[in-house]
Order: C-alpha cells, then structure tokens, then sequence
DNA sequence: GTGAAAGCGCTAACAC
DNA sequence: GTGTTAGCGCTTTCAC
C-alpha cells in the first residue's frame, strides 16, 4: 500500500474516538454500557429503538451521550449473526449498464428497500450461468431475505439453481410453474401507442413489430388490435411490418412507409422511431406534420431529445424494481397465476399531430 | 403474506437436505462434522481450503461427502464476524440510471472487486446527503473493508463526513488534501479529439466547449490546444465556442459554424455532435464531405447510432471502476498527490474524412 | 493430522 | 425499569 494509503483511515490507526475506534479496537456495545453505566441490553434497547422497552429518560441520556462521545457504530454483522437473518435483499440482475433500463429497475427497488428498512446486495452476471451461481451462492452465505431476479428486458427465463433456497421474485421476466413474476404490460402498451394516434383521428397506421421473438413482439401488437377494434378499425396485414429493432431496421422499414397511405406509426421502440425519422426526412416528409410516429420505451436519450421529440410508451422499469420487492417482502401480493403486469404509461411529446388531409405517405 | 409466497420456498420449510436446511433449522458446520465424524476445526479447513492445514485425504473426503449430503452452505454473517471484517467493499454513487456512466463503473468495479474475491455494496444516493450519510452509516455497520465514492460525472465533490472512517478512493470525482481519487484525464481526451482531425489534414477546426463550469471544460481544451500546437498551429479565439452540452447546444453552435470556414469540429460531447448533425443537415452540408465531426463520452445509444456513426473519445467509466477498486485493495498505487488519472481512448467511426478542397463550411 | 475451547459483538429470554 | 445470561455459527489458537 503507498503512503497515501497508509495515511488514509484504515482499521488499526490510533483514530480519536470519532472515528469509531479507540487504540485500535473497535468500540463495541459493552464499552457504551460501560462508559453509560447501563447494561448492554439496556444500549441494545436504545439504539434500535425498541418499542415496549421501558427505559428511564434518563438512562437513555446517558447511552445516547456515551455514543456520541465514543463514536459507537452498531455492527452489523453480529447483530444479523444472533438474530439468524440480514436486512439484506438480494438482487441478481443480467446486466447493468447496456442500457438504462436494469439500472431503473435497481434504483426502483433501492429506493424501495430502503424505505422497507432494507439493505439491496447487488450482483451483475452479464447473463452467465456461472457468475449467475456465485452470486446466488453469495447472497445466500449472507442471508438474504429473499432475491429478485431481474433481466433487462422482458424474457422468459429458466430458474438458475440456488434461487429456490431463498424466497424469490422474477422482476422483468417470468418463468414457469407459477413463480411470482413482476412484468410490464405489453398488451396495454400496444394499446396505449394505438391510442395515441387514434385521439388524434389517424385510422391508417402501421405497426413495426420486431423481428425478435419476445413478449413484446407477440403482445403489443395484441394491444395494438384491441385498440384499432375498439375504434372499428380493423389492422391491414400490409401495415404490420417486421424489422430489426434498432436504427437500421427503422430506417429500412420507414423507407416501405412510403405508398402505403399511412398517416401514423407505431414503432417497436424509440431507436426504430429513430430510424423511421431518418427514413421520412430522406424522403423529404415532416414529423408530425405529414406522418405522425410513436416509439415505445421512453429511453431518455433518444426520445426527448428527437427532433420533433418523440411521443412515446414508457417500459415501467423503475416501478418494476419497487413492486418486486414489495410482493418479495409480502407488502403487496401478486395475483393468482404469480404475474403482476405493470402498466406501461404514455409519454407525450410532439411527434403525433392530425392526421394531413391529404394522404401523405 | 400471500398463498404464492406462502408456498414458495419460505425459511421453516420442510424443504429436502439439497436447499439447505433440515426440518426447519439452518444446515451448520456442526451438522457436517457430526455427519462426517470429525471436528468442526476439519471442517472449516476443508471449507475453506486453508492452506497449511494438514488434513487425511479420508477425512477430506468425508467432510465433502456430509458437505454435499446435507446441502450446506457457510454463513458468511458469522465467519464475517469472527474475523471482525466482511468481503465487502462499497460503493456510492450519486446517480445510476440517469446515464449508462455511472453503470459503467458500477460494472468495472463489481468484475475487478468479484476477481479479488469481495462483494460490491452499492448505495445510490442520488447526491443527497442525508442518503449520503445512512449508506455510509450502512457500509460501516457491515465492516466493509473499504469505500468507494463515485460521481456519473467528473468534477469535485466534498467528503462526506463518515468516509473517513474506512479507507476510501474517490472515483470519477476528486478532492482537495491528497484523497486518493481515480479520474479521466480529460486533456488527453482533449488531444486524441483534436489529433482525430489533425491526422486527416484538417487545420481550421471549431472546438464546441461547455458552458458548465468543470474538469472537462478547462482540461479539455487545453489538450486541444496541445495538439494544434504540436502540430505548429494557433487556436482561433473565434473557433472556440462556448454551448450548453446537449443537442440543443450543438445545434445552435454548428448554425453559427457556417461562414467560419471550418472543416472540422470538436464537440463537447456526443449529444452535442447530434445538435451539430442537425444543424449541418439542415444547410444541406454532409458529415464528413463537408465537416469532419468528432464528439465526448462515446455514449453509444448514439453515438454508433447516428448517420453517419461518429468518431468520438470514450470516457472510461468501466476502467474507472477497475482501477478504484484496485486502488483501494492496494493492487495499485496512485501517483503522488493522491490522483490516478485514466486515459481517455479515441474511437473511430465515420464521421471524420480528410476535409474539402474548397472551404465548405 | 485432528480436536477442544474460547470467543467475535450482539440480541433476547427471563429474572429481579 | 434494568441487568444477567446464554448463545447465534464460525474461526483460530493451542494441545495432543
């Protein structure tokens, strides 16, 4: 270790008291019960708050004082250790940093946990079998309460070994055999994106679904028909166009758009609508003016700073990682079947308008 | 709780030796030596491998077999607290999702942590102080053997009181009295931008910088002005330009490019390249016939995505994260006065082209 | 080669 | 109201 380092607090230093340290030694519970003049059961009581403890205003004082004073902090460990269980939830998740969307479904069940009194212990297995393993094994040697098991997008998924040893939720994927699940509502989203041009008066629009098998492909588009038939519309195969679902399949399928007579379109995800932009202006068409177009995911980046920016179906992803951990931690309960859907909410921008009069695209 | 989680693998369960438990009760080491026939000294050395712990090959055998029998897993709570610290290192960071930066160092830290054998603990805190102070008050109460304190972008922070009382890195963030921090070192990055252009023959270049007050926005151009003066030019006052980091920013400030005579331009960072794409786009100029465009961050929702893709120069968020770890466990020293800085990659797309003949812009 | 025993720091009966 | 006591499951001297 460099001089730095070593100059740095590190445990062994004759740190003053506020440091939680006193020549060396931790500063345990027994040395506030001594310098309180209380016993450890009575430090115990004050510390943690316990209701029904009866004690004297003025013992608490005195414990409150020695705390201060000696720079107490609980240790973790042995409490978790006598009373068998952590206040740690785990939480596994395939990926991290690919895209915003694992990183909302942490921040959703931090923020959740935390305000249930719990502590989030994460693991990123980048999908592979053996981190996935080490981290289940991890989580367990530290006994979790319970685990999400989160991907970061919407899959099915086969229960990794070990997940059963401790209560568990899948979060953004779902499994067979009635495992408690907490996905997002695709069929609803379709609806949604449907519905956003239909308020607007458009009866001619297209769908670009994906090309990838997936939840999303097979029940937005449910969403979609549900919406065109609740308007008496009824889909024209021709409109439903499969593409990669990305830039490049947009720009490929924005470019089709041309003479079908459409006047809207729903894309597969805000990246495709970025395409179908690109597609569009080539062809010398407006955004909204002459096609109106809905993305779906909300991805920050693209979608608000889009130019018109992008009306949009937001994936739950945040609100994904907080009711995870309260169906987890029994605070809400799933419905029969073990699938909690989570709505997915319409964000409007300006990329949908009327329809033009005349038949643009 | 409900029915589901009722009849999800609950602790109590009767569940079989294979998920750990019997009859109710945890699986202990003591389990083991009883089934094994040897002491919980063997065990524990067996378990853990110690080496220099003499042991019979039967013996061995036999503590693997009862090992497996019975499904046991070590409580890490207990054996954390007999050696009076954890495998935990920490992490705070004060924002995880809002970019796919700070997810980027989570990452690098978590691999680099997993392959010297500890486990990440990660706070978000969102940057406020009193979620500051309970995740911090969190690591301690779990001995973390050290902490790392992170920002989604670079810039200087004040510590947090409480981290001084383990030994801590700051990373991606810096402060004053020698704390050792891991940073990007942005006049680097500044001069593999420039030097982007200068290598294709460009010599009136545009640097579009930062109206935010930051690292980036002092160190970055004066690595610009580093490599024109390497390469025997002057910098323009009326080339640099002063913009709001985002595609708005880049898009009123490649307006004002045009008429400056510039054939290539440096941009704060990606989303700024995209406001300049537009701007550029909407004169009717090409990237890179007509300018040459080169960006920051190497944000790759857009920057591998734009049209064309666009040569940028990475941050390295992920390398950050390795190296803070690093840092922290003593693997790595940082240079005297306390900052390790990292270098910032080019990365080349298509976005850069030797310039026009005829002064296009 | 292997085992007995002494705790790590804390909580939770239970006694007074 | 407050204190005594018995461990939680594990590691680690130190005997043998």
């Amino acid at each position: 270790m460099s001089e730095v380092h070593g100059a740095t607090a590190v445990p062994g230093d004759a740190t003053p008291s506020a440091a939680g340290r006193v020549g060396g030694a931790r500063v345990t519970l027994r040395d506030v019960s001594r310098l309180a003049g209380v016993s450890t059961t009575t430090v115990s009581h004050v510390i943690n708050n316990k209701v029904g403890a009866r004690i004297g205003d003025d013992a608490r004082r005195r414990v409150r004082e020695a705390v201060e004073a000696l720079g107490y902090r609980p240790n973790a460990t042995a409490a978790n250790l006598v009373r068998g269980q952590s206040s740690f939830i785990g939480l596994v998740a395939d990926s991290i940093a690919t895209t915003p969307f694992a990183g909302q479904i942490i921040r959703g069940a931090q923020d959740e946990a935390w305000r249930l009194g719990y502590t989030l212990l994460i693991a990123n297995t980048e999908d592979n079998a053996n981190a996935e393993a080490e981290a289940l094994g991890m989580m367990l040697a530290h006994q979790v309460q319970g685990i999400l098991f989160s991907t970061w997008y919407h899959r099915e998924v086969t229960l990794p070994a070990g997940l059963s040893e401790a209560d568990h939720v899948l979060v953004n994927c779902y499994a067979t055999g009635g495992v408690r699940a907490v996905v997002p509502d695709e069929v609803g989203g379709g609806r949604a994106a449907t519905e956003l041009l239909l308020a607007q008066g458009h009866r001619r629009i297209a769908f670009l679904n994906t090309t990838t098998p997936s939840p999303a492909r097979k029940r937005r588009i449910e969403g979609h028909r549900q919406a065109m038939a609740a308007a008496g519309l009824e889909v024209d195969p021709e409109l439903v166009i499969d593409t990669a679902p990305d830039q490049e399949g947009g720009f490929v399928a924005g470019q089709r758009l041309a003479g079908l007579g459409v006047t809207g379109v729903c894309c597969h995800n805000d990246r495709v609508a970025m395409g179908v932009y690109d597609a569009l202006r080539e062809r010398g068409l407006t955004v909204p003016e002459d096609v109106s177009v809905v993305g779906f995911d909300n991805q920050e980046v693209i979608a608000a700073h889009l130019r018109p920016p992008l009306s949009t179906v937001a994936l739950p992803h945040y609100e994904l990682g907080v009711r995870g951990v309260r169906v987890l931690m029994g605070v809400e309960e799933c419905p029969a079947g073990g699938l909690l859907r989570v709505p997915c909410p319409p964000v409007v921008r300006a990329s949908v308008g009327p329809p033009a009069t005349r038949t643009s695209a």
